[in-house]
DNA sequence: GTGGTCTAGACCACC
DNA sequence: GTGGTCTAGACCACA
């Protein structure tokens, strides 16, 4: 794993983000338990006090619980995961929009510019 | 004028962003003069110092230039702003692409999001 | 029964608290015998060990007894638990006010709001 | 200042709570600024950490804003500081309601319990 | 000067 | 073993 980190971003939102991503693209199953802190803390070779605080927002956002004494597991909560799914697509759907039109882009442009993206990253 | 800043991100930066955005948008035309800074700092209610550190990204782009007596104009090099307008739309796209697909959404989903989005923009 | 215990505090507190809560409310007598501790363990689906440290606090209140083989009784000593209940009561009623007055709020304001709040419960 | 901190809760918790209490009783003014980290580090005895978790949890809540260099504020919506007080009272009365109907306590003693609380604070 | 982030390391309660 | 809290101290970007 070891993800090489943004320098610009705060290092606990880049996991948060990539812990994200990996629950919502189901590497981790609803109900899963995650690894300790110790363990992740020494996968992403930070301390275990930013690993706390990445997973603290998941937790707020009612992705992630935590038994006390346990560990922390993914939600059980299938609905949950499936509305925050759409949730993030339509969201940063959205934000790009808002932005390129921003920029005085026509529909037209961004779609295409889309498809050729897509259509890049589908050939590799 | 007198942006919104969000209060988690820099303010200069928040500025260069929304200048570029008027560039690009061809609010402001090529080889126009940009009011001068002390202007532009009582516009966006700073001081100018964060202008001066926003126009500095932008000079280091090539968007601006600065002519040493009679202020800061745009690039008069229409091609490089053509060129900018393309790299923007395609970086933009393409960071959308890589962050979508991440999440493990498909092809077909992030294009069908989109368009819904743009059909809703559109309709306003 | 089988308690939906909050995740963020200890577990053999709130046993605790609920035994304690059964037995002022007058769901055990005085003098009764209380299960055994296994079986409490699997009432409340803990290990044995939780509840022996949850039973501990009571005895220690004076509101159990240990028999050493026969198991552990409620205590029988009327009085006790008598004036168990008004210090309760008292001790509740105390920290409430201590708080709300330190919040500001006027002896009316108080009254007011607890009386909304019974008659909010006993219409139900 | 300098709280004498409850040792089984956690310092950061009670700063918290201590800080929405004055502000709710209106020692801070809305739209007023804190004290830096630093210094009000100094007043509570903590480190500057414990208490920029402390402010975190009020500025989750819509209490405080943070101005990036400038320092933290008390949101200027008077509204929301109005209906918080409200809402606090409500809150307490119910969790306190609630807790001592769950011991079994009548209506008229929980009621009476808390005028004598009142009369002996209003008299002190 | 301001807030924000991160580390290293300690200590705790709980189960 | 687990998560949670706290300190001391460093470093950074921003205005």
């Amino acid at each position: 794993m070891a993800l090489s980190f943004q320098p610009d971003k705060p290092i606990y939102l880049q996991i948060a983000a990539h812990m994200k991503r990996e629950i919502i693209a189901g590497s981790y199953q609803p109900g899963d338990r995650l690894p300790s802190i110790r363990d992740m803390a020494m996968i992403y070779e930070v301390t275990p006090n930013t690993i706390q605080r990445a997973l603290q927002l998941l937790e707020q956002e009612g992705i992630l619980r935590t038994e006390r004494t346990n560990g922390k597991f993914i939600t059980a909560d299938d609905a949950l995961l499936r509305r925050l799914r759409g949730d993030v697509l339509r969201e940063r759907a959205a934000a790009m929009t808002r932005e390129l039109l921003a920029y005085g882009f026509s529909s037209e442009e961004i779609l295409s510019a889309l498809s050729d993206e897509l259509k890049g990253a589908d050939s590799q």
